[in-house]
DNA sequence: TTCTATTTTATAACAATGTTATGTATAAAC
DNA sequence: GTTTATACATAACATTGTTATAAAATAGAA
């Protein structure tokens, strides 16, 4: 009576921890996730936590690989990219950081102070940027060197992330979100016009 | 023989604590700071600190408010404010993000997903962003409105918290701290460019 | 100064959470 | 089928914030 015989039975209490974890995640935050209610959640004890995920911070990278990838995601165009393009993507963004906020908190530490990220999970980071790279080398003109795209697309993270960590922190008022979102577009769209008169100068 | 009567004797144990706190915080970040390191370096028991500070909460709160004032501190500036003097505050805001980066790791929540600011510690905050308002208001022309006035604070805050944020969570390769602030000081540039730009062809 | 009330204090115990240890069960390899 | 490796339940351990208890110290009133 083997069913389902393709993927051994402890892969399927694999699934069933990272399942549970992530359903307390995403209800509550990284806080919801401590080991003994995961193993409540997934119907079994915290030892396989330790056997499949080799502890706690398993989980984490996971969920941290999880959240770099939805912003991988987000930031990915096809070229030429044009200005509403770049807008474009940026609302992906934002509303990834919304849609998936514990993912956010999670991967910009927003956690606990003694979590580091695997080299696995830095890697997922690494791609990341490399999306908003792509994002940058969309945009800019084909002659833009590799230091122009790093910088623009620095830019334009530090800007967008910026907010939402201010958001996160207090700093939004009882504004709606798409309210906020409206801010954070026009942010962008100031940097923008100002980036384009320093390209029709050069110096 | 009562030397140093005008500070209850209490006062003193108040501070011992809270200096053997700001001393493990300043080097060792908030990893360092558990309830019997706190005790032993202030060398009491830990009670003092639920007395005092009704408990590590308290102490966090202290902190914090004290991040902030940094904050506070960095962006004062005098009316009227041109672009060298933004520079000029965006600088020591860096300044102060890289000499006390537990105290801004600790007002951005890098620090444990439970901590949550006091009512005291967030006016604080409020605080710290009125003097960027001023910022804003001593930048802008004088008959900028409120809302204008707001949304430059919190683009430039944005802006350079971002950057900051990015190099706390793997994205600042292995340049130097003045090479990072110089990045930051070009797009604050762009920034203000378009803005400029904006503000000289009225819709 | 004495007495009373309040606050502070050291110490032990408790609660929560990540982890390890132990022995058993299951799966994989031969 | 036997042997080896892995997964598993459970209990115990280690750490850290907090509370409980009793005693000491301090502050305020008479």
């Amino acid at each position: 009576m083997e069913v389902n015989a393709r993927k051994p039975k402890s892969q399927h209490a694999r699934q069933k921890i990272l399942s549970a974890a992530s359903k307390l995640f995403l209800k509550g935050g990284v806080e919801a996730l401590n080991v003994r209610a995961i193993a409540k959640q997934a119907g079994l004890s915290t030892i396989g936590i330790y056997s499949h995920f080799q502890g706690k911070q398993g989980i984490l990278d996971t969920l941290y690989i999880e959240g770099f990838e939805h912003v991988h995601t987000a930031a990915r165009v096809a070229k030429p990219a044009q200005r509403e393009d770049v807008l474009t993507a940026i609302k992906a963004y934002l509303r990834i950081a919304e849609e998936y906020e514990a993912h956010y908190r999670l991967i910009f530490g927003e956690v606990d102070a003694a979590y580091v990220p695997s080299t696995q999970a830095q890697a997922a980071r690494e791609k990341a940027f490399a999306s908003l790279l792509g994002l940058a080398e969309a945009y800019l003109p084909n002659d833009a060197t590799a230091q122009e795209k790093r910088s623009f697309a620095l830019d334009i993270w530090s800007l967008v992330h910026g907010y939402v960590s201010l958001a996160h922190h207090g700093l939004r008022d009882d504004s709606q979100v798409s309210r906020w979102q409206r801010q954070v577009l026009r942010a962008v769209n100031v940097y923008l016009d100002g980036h384009a008169a320093q390209q029709s100068k050069p110096d």
